[in-house]
DNA sequence: TTGAAAGCGCTAACAG
DNA sequence: CTGTTAGCGCTTTCAA
């Protein structure tokens, strides 16, 4: 029974039994040599059985193990977008955590769609994944009517109470305060905020940005929606100055978004920060590299993937867990440069 | 026996035998039908099985399904840096293209680190993966002493005579070549070039650097090697300027680090492209987003991904294909702005 | 401390 | 056209 390789047959990999057979034990024993347990095994006996290994290039099929203990050992996150600096940072983290117990992580992207965002769960589940990430781009109740199966459903947004899933993100509404304070602080009350994406519930940013105009006794600025994309963020501002809207303070709600907003500033001689105060969330690496560099709000990445992969991991985390931000001053808001 | 279930136990999932049941046929006939063959099922047989599978939920396990076909319908694909725009989009491309042939990706985040990256490769072949796609760190020596096992290697560079292994590129040294004489065309032979990133063989930029001088009849600039991010470039262009050296042409060797570049020039107040004049490869969606944006070679994502996936499902693909580059003009050359 | 053996869910060869 | 059945490679219970 020749197996069907996708490239070209190789000498047959070696399998418990060849490894058995030539330390001279049982299966059973290769087993628990290769899993540190459920049993001891003789240090003679162990000794042999690892050089037997070794010498056949012995690896467990991982299929095969996959499908005796019912779970995959494996992680799936949901992309909406490969591109976005933001993603590129949290999707790293999440890859290095995952790894350092063990998981391995698909990532497939959904472009922000919602119904290629459910084909990516239905495609994740298929796979037995163990857990998914996502920041979901559809309500919770599309969310809900899915099938669960044996896997955590981690969102990492800021709506909370949703029945079975975890939800672990920045502190939103606190770092949105902390933007339109800072703009406050450099004399700009005549905001605008730049938002893509049709978030289905409320977004914290959203929810933060009123919040934090009210409570400075100052009307809160337009928010601009559009994509969450630089093009999305090129095309608003481009609109909104069509529009003959100019306001002193822009609040990007992602690096991805304030890069496109930058370009269409630049492209009409708009200086920033004299002319515009702008700030961005998200606070990647990008910042310190666009002209002038980004104030922006961090988020704690590695915090997050953490937090996000204990929760798969643990039955017993929170609901909710809330991560705190900090807004790192750079030069587009106005602040002296050193 | 409750399964080990990572987050809460659920109604135990359908089999192919609770839908054979229901259906009142044999598991056989229920595989038939999920798999469109290999033996026809009458149709009102299969009208029963497929509605006993709807009724049921029913999805067919995977790691059963690997396990016995010897073939995981994943692909692997090691990330030297999640954050690189050109790795983005290469990503996102090889994730659909994947995607359309049924195949899942798996990315695993090098980091660039040669170890790292082989540490990649075994938890990838641990995972049976049908094939890897990387540009490696590491010689072909070295990753020839791995064992290679049912699985297709996809070099996304262009070393050529891999033995066994399949070569996918984008005409790097022709694309090197167009920025040179670029250059040229401007008047601007006062050259240097920005290459991160210690390929362990000769890289087709660096050839087409030496090449393209020589076919001018000009002095190669120097090549100023650092690490392949936006940081690496801006290292080196501050070492280069702090030395006296001040070229009137840079040539980035990735958009990744033509950013850093133009940070570093930025921030001393050199004008491009009046001082300086920048033209970077890759070409990706950055390039629209600096300012000011970014000339560039750039490179088929796209079709590279096609070329690429078809090249690991067919052992009978070309051992090495060069895809075309284009240079697309922008502002950071010196051609006139429309 | 070790071994025998049952079975995870699925595919496909073979028999009807 | 449909059913029976032998495994794929592994883990783990149970018995020795």
């Amino acid at each position: 029974m020749a197996k069907e390789a996708p490239h070209q047959s190789k000498p047959q990999r070696a399998t418990r039994a060849d490894v058995a057979r030539l330390a001279q034990v049982s299966t059973a024993v290769v087993s628990y040599v290769m899993n540190n347990g459920p049993k001891n095994v003789a240090p003679a006996t162990s000794q042999r059985v690892r050089e037997a290994a070794r010498a056949l290039n012995y690896r467990p099929n991982s299929a095969a193990r996959a499908l005796r203990k019912g779970a995959s050992e494996l992680f799936g996150v949901i992309v909406p977008d490969f591109r976005n600096p933001y993603f590129a940072s949290i999707n790293d983290a999440i890859e290095v955590e995952a790894s350092q117990h063990g998981y391995s992580t698909m990532f497939l992207a959904s472009h922000a769609n919602p119904d290629s965002e459910r084909d990516c769960i239905e495609k994740l589940l298929l796979r037995d994944v163990d857990g998914i990430f996502m920041a979901p781009a559809q309500s919770y109740d599309q969310l809900a009517s899915m099938e669960r199966r044996d896997c955590a459903f981690i969102l990492l947004d800021n709506r909370r109470g949703a029945p079975g899933y975890k939800c672990v993100a920045s502190d939103f509404v606190d770092g949105v305060d902390q933007v339109v304070r800072h703009f406050a602080l450099h004399g700009r009350t005549d905001t605008a905020m730049l938002f893509g994406g049709e978030t289905p519930s409320v977004d914290g940013r959203i929810q933060g940005w009123y919040q934090a105009h009210q409570r400075l006794g100052i009307p809160a600025g337009p928010i601009h929606r559009s994509y969450f994309t630089n093009d999305g963020a090129y095309q608003a501002v481009n609109a909104m100055l069509d529009d003959g809207e100019q306001p002193n303070a822009i609040f990007a709600g992602s690096d991805f978004e304030a890069i496109g907003a930058l370009r269409a500033l630049h492209e009409r001689g708009i200086r920033i920060p004299e002319d515009v105060s702008l700030i961005s969330f998200d606070g990647t690496f990008m910042c310190e590299n666009t002209w002038p560099q980004l104030t922006s709000v961090h988020q704690n990445v590695k915090e997050i993937a953490r937090t996000a992969v204990a929760a798969a991991l643990d039955p017993d985390a929170p609901d909710a867990q809330q991560i705190p931000v900090t807004l790192d001053i750079r030069q587009s808001c106005g602040c002296p440069v050193e």
